[in-house]
DNA sequence: ACCATATGAGACGTGAATGTCTCACGCTGG
DNA sequence: CCAGCGTGAGACATTCACGTCTCATATGGT
């Protein structure tokens, strides 16, 4: 038996680690995450009481995530386009284990959900708004559908990326292009 | 005898009804399959060797009905965002389970996946590289990846209705107005 | 040197879901 | 009327993941 040199074990590295492997396979169990992580499955439930408890803190740092790409794009400053883009720009490290929690999310279904996602909502819907009111964005389309969209969007790029169907440099341009754009060939005006 | 014999349940009811349930919540058990079907356990057995083989026929009728709405959209006809229109309004009903299955792909690893769906992927493809070549369409953005950001947001189209922060009607517009024109504000021309 | 602590390995019990089986019932067709 | 078939109900074994537990060991601080 090897007996490791180790004391205290970092759960955000056991937390990055998770994220990495649920987004592959959500269905992972908790052997596999302590396996992937380097650690026992006993020292796993020591740092985590549970599943639950695992995925809640995936959630939590899912969501601490978007809120620091939230920060870091500075949804005020500039055209509402532009922050649009650094904000796919931001969150694109985070889209995959997005992914897997907004699939997760529609699990809880009588459960209260995270109020945090609330707030990212909000302000994510807020960037729209204000794309809508400087008559910039499209009024037919709701914030609250656009915001979806991105998520659905962001989903979609991510799981492409890891099939190998796309390039993670395309990544940011192919959704931002598409959410902003459209499909529709413009007129050079 | 020939002509099915009594009592015999409707194989097709049973999968609507599956597929109806596990869009809502996937990871609903087979008991609770067969309940929401309204025939015991055994009898969903007798059908559906288990619950892979389960998964395996709303496949296949994912498939089909895919394969329906692209029939019944006629793809070849008139422009290409005309076709995309009625393509997105003919597999609206489909949606759920296309989102369902989905997201269960993604758990098929290793395992071959049904090749019914690269017939469709290749289709879709086809539609928008169609635009691309008439003009109709940018060019920057692939047809693979306007095929996924299909999925995408028909996923998330059918996610919002499901919960009720859309309304049914507002679907095939939110969608096909996104999908084709994005975000931004056209000039009028 | 000693002791507290954190870890790894593994055993153990539990619960859920699955798949298989049997048996009794009711309906249909002959 | 009777035989056949499909069904419902339920028992049963099995598998699997989970959660808890114990114990040996290595590390770090005192």
């Amino acid at each position: 038996m090897v007996y490791g040199c180790l004391m205290a074990v970092d759960p955000d590295h056991v937390l990055r680690t998770a994220a990495a492997l649920l987004t592959r396979k959500s269905t992972a169990t908790m052997d596999e995450v302590a396996k992937a992580a380097g650690i026992s499955r006993a020292t796993l439930h020591r740092h985590f009481a549970g599943r639950d408890a695992l995925v809640r803190a995936l959630e939590s740092l899912g969501i601490a995530e978007c809120e620091a790409a939230l920060d870091a794009a500075r949804l005020d400053e500039g055209t509402a386009s532009e922050a649009v883009r650094r904000l796919v720009g931001a969150i694109e490290p985070a889209a995959g284990l997005l992914g897997f929690l907004y699939t997760e999310n529609q699990l809880f279904e009588g459960e209260e959900q995270n109020a945090g996602w609330t707030l990212i909502d909000d302000r994510i819907s807020a960037l729209f708004r204000r794309g809508q009111l400087s008559g910039e964005f499209r009024i037919d389309l709701t914030p609250a559908w656009l915001t979806e969209a991105l998520y659905g969007l962001l989903a979609s790029g991510a799981w492409m990326v890891q099939s190998g169907k796309g390039a993670p440099k395309d990544f940011q341009h192919m959704i931002v292009e598409l959410l902003l754009g459209g499909a529709l060939r413009r007129e050079e005006s």
